[in-house]
DNA sequence: TATGAATGAGCTTTCATTCAT
DNA sequence: CATGAATGAAAGCTCATTCAT
C-alpha cells in the first residue's frame, strides 16, 4: 500500500487555486485542475470527496495561512498602537506578497460558495485583534464604537486598495500604507 | 439597432442577475437563465451575442444603476459635508434596497472577468465625486491624500458593512450608518 | 424551430433494446446508444429525461406491443379452448419473430428495474384473458383454481421453451408448440 | 491453489450477491462489493481473476447450491410420484428460503452474461431428474414427450410463481404450492 | 423575432484494475 | 496475503451555441 502523499495533496491545492484567480471558479473545472497538478482526474477523489469539498477545504487552507499572517510577531504586550499596526502591516505585506491566495479569498468571499461553509473567523488570530480592540477602548483611546465597524474600518480600505495595487490600478507602496494607517488611526480613535 | 421587445431583454437580464447572485456564476449556465425569463435558449441569442457578452452588458448596466442611484438629489452647488453625506447616504440605501444588484456587482468585481470589461468608473458620477474630493482639498477640508486612499476609505468600509449585513451578520440601521459616515469623515479631514 | 422526429426516438429505442439484447444492462451505456442510434448523446436527452426513463419508457413500450400482439384475431365469442389457442398461438409467434423484444422484457423483468415501474398488465390484454379464464371457470371447463396460478401455467413454460429455441438448445418448432399447448390444456382443464 | 482465508472469500460473494439483487447488475460495482465486503478492492483481485471470473463464479457456486438442495433426501428407489414430489417440494422451499440466490440466478440466466458461462445442468441432479423421468416414462406414468418439455412444465410454473411471491404480488403457501404441484402432475401423466 | 431541436465538447464522478508497500 | 493509493477510460449528463422553421 501507498502512503497518501502530502506533496500530492499540495499540489492538486496550489493547482486549483491559482487556475480559479486566473481563469475564475466558472471556468475552472476538475479535469483543468488534474492536469494542472500533473495527477489524474480520478486522483484528486483521492484527497477530496467532491468538488465542493476541495473548494472548501481551499477556503478554510487559505484562511488559516491568513490568520498565521497576521498575527507573526504579535504580542499581548505590545502598545495598543504598535499592536494594531503590526497586524495591519502584516496584512498589508500578506496581501502583497501572497496575491493568488488573496484573490481566492476574495472571490470566494464573495460568491454564494462562503454560504455553506462556516464563515467565522480563525479562532486564535480573532480574539487577538477583539482583545486589542477592547483593550484600546478601555483605554480610552478608540471611540466607543462597535466591533464590526471597527473592523470595517481596519480592513476594508487596505483590501480595497490591496486589489487595486493588484490590478496595476495603483501602487500601494510603503507610502500609501502609512497615510492609509494614519487615516484608519484617525478614524478609530478619539 | 433597436430590438423589439425591452421587456424580454429586462426579463433575461433580471433571470440572469437574479441567477447569478443565488447559485453563483459557476452555476449559471444559458438555459436555466432562459427557463427563469421564460424564453428560450435561443432568445438570448437575439439580444445577446454570447455568455461573455450578456454578463458584460450586465454588469455595465448595473454600473450604470448604482451611479445613478448614487446622485439622486446631488447638486455642485452643496456644501461639501453635504453633498458627501448625500451621496454616501443614497449608496447605502441603495445598497441595501438593491441586495441582487449589490452582490452581482460584487462577485462580478472580485472575478477574473472583470479584468475583460472597462474598469472605469461612470462618467457623470466619477466626475461629480471627483470634483467634490476637490473642492474639499481646495476649500483645507479634506486631508492631502490620493483620490484612490480618499476613495478606499469613502466606499469600503460600508460596503463591507453592508455584505455583512446581507449576510445576517449584523444590521446596518440607521444609527450604525451615522457612526460609520462620523468615522469616514473623521479620517478624511483634516 | 424543428418538429420532433418520431423516427429519432424510434431509432433510439430500438438502439438501446437492441444493445440491451446483445451486451446486457451493464455494459450498454448512453454514448453506445447514441452512436447506435447515430445521434448525438445529447440528443437521447431531447427524447427522455435520463437513462432511468429511458429504461421505463423502452419496457412500457414493449409491453404495450407484446399485449397487442397476443390479441391479433382475439374475439370475446370464440369458444374458451379457441380462445385460448389463438392467444397462445399469437404470444408463441410473438416470442419467436421477436426475439429482441421476449429477451429485452425478459431482462427487465428480472432485474431490480422492475420494481421502479407500474408492474400492471396492459388493461385491454389484461381484461381478455381475465374474461377467457372466468368464462372458461364458469362453464365447468376450468379447474377452480386462483388466476395467478392459471397464468404461471399458461405462460412460463412456453417462455422457458422459447428462451432456449433462442438459445439454440433446442427447436420450437409447430409440433413442440402443439404438445406444449395440450400439456397445459391437460394442467388446467377438468 | 486453495487460499488461505475462505471466509474472506465467502464474504466477497455474499456481498457481491446480495448487491447485485438488490441494485442489479448494472450499479453493482468492484469497490461497491468490497465495501460491503469489508474488504480492499484490491483483495477481491487475489480471489478471483477479474470481474466477469467473479461473476462466472457466483453463478456456479449458486447453481451448485440449488441443486444440492434440490436434492435433499432423495432416493433412487422412491416411487416415481413421491421422488418427483420430494425434488419438487425441495425447489420451493429452497426458492423461498434463499430469495438473493434465486433472484441472482433469475437475474443473471435472463442476461447475455449467461452465454459466456456452460450453460449445462449441475451433473449428479441432472442425472437424478433425468433418470427420474426415463422411469416414469418406462413405467407408463409420464407422457411421451421430450425432456426438455418435462423441464418447462416441471420448473417454469413454480419459478414465476417464486417470483410474484418475492415481488409481494401473491403469497405461494403450502396450498397454492400443493394445488400448483397437482396440475404440473396432470400435465405430464398419461 | 422567436423557438425547440440538435449537437460536439466538456463537465463531475466512478469505473475496473494495477501498483507499491 | 492484504491493502489504500493511483489511474486512464468511460460513465451519465449538461454546456454554450447553432440550426431549421
Amino acid at each position: 500500500m501507498r502512503h497518501k502523499d502530502d506533496a500530492k495533496r499540495k499540489a492538486i491545492s496550489n493547482a486549483a487555486i491559482e487556475l480559479i484567480t486566473t481563469i475564475g471558479f466558472a471556468d475552472t473545472s476538475m479535469s483543468k485542475i488534474a492536469k494542472a497538478a500533473n495527477v489524474s482526474p480520478a486522483t484528486i477523489y483521492v484527497y477530496f470527496e467532491n468538488k465542493e469539498d476541495l473548494l472548501n477545504q481551499l477556503y478554510l487552507m487559505v484562511k488559516e495561512e491568513n490568520a498565521r499572517a497576521m498575527l507573526i510577531g504579535y504580542d499581548d504586550s505590545l502598545p495598543v498602537k504598535d499592536g494594531l499596526k503590526l497586524i495591519w502591516e502584516n496584512g498589508c505585506r500578506h496581501m502583497l506578497t501572497q496575491p493568488t491566495n488573496f484573490s481566492f479569498s476574495e472571490q470566494f468571499l464573495n460568491s454564494p460558495l462562503i454560504n455553506r461553509v462556516n464563515r467565522a473567523q480563525s479562532g486564535e488570530y480573532f480574539q487577538a485583534v477583539s482583545q486589542l480592540f477592547e483593550r484600546g477602548k478601555k483605554e480610552g483611546i478608540f471611540k466607543d464604537i462597535p466591533q464590526s465597524l471597527f473592523s470595517a474600518i481596519f480592513y476594508a480600505p487596505s483590501m480595497m486598495l490591496g486589489k487595486q495595487h493588484h490590478n496595476g490600478q495603483l501602487v500601494l507602496d510603503e507610502e500609501l500604507q502609512q497615510a492609509t494607517f494614519e487615516l484608519i488611526w484617525d478614524a478609530l480613535t478619539i
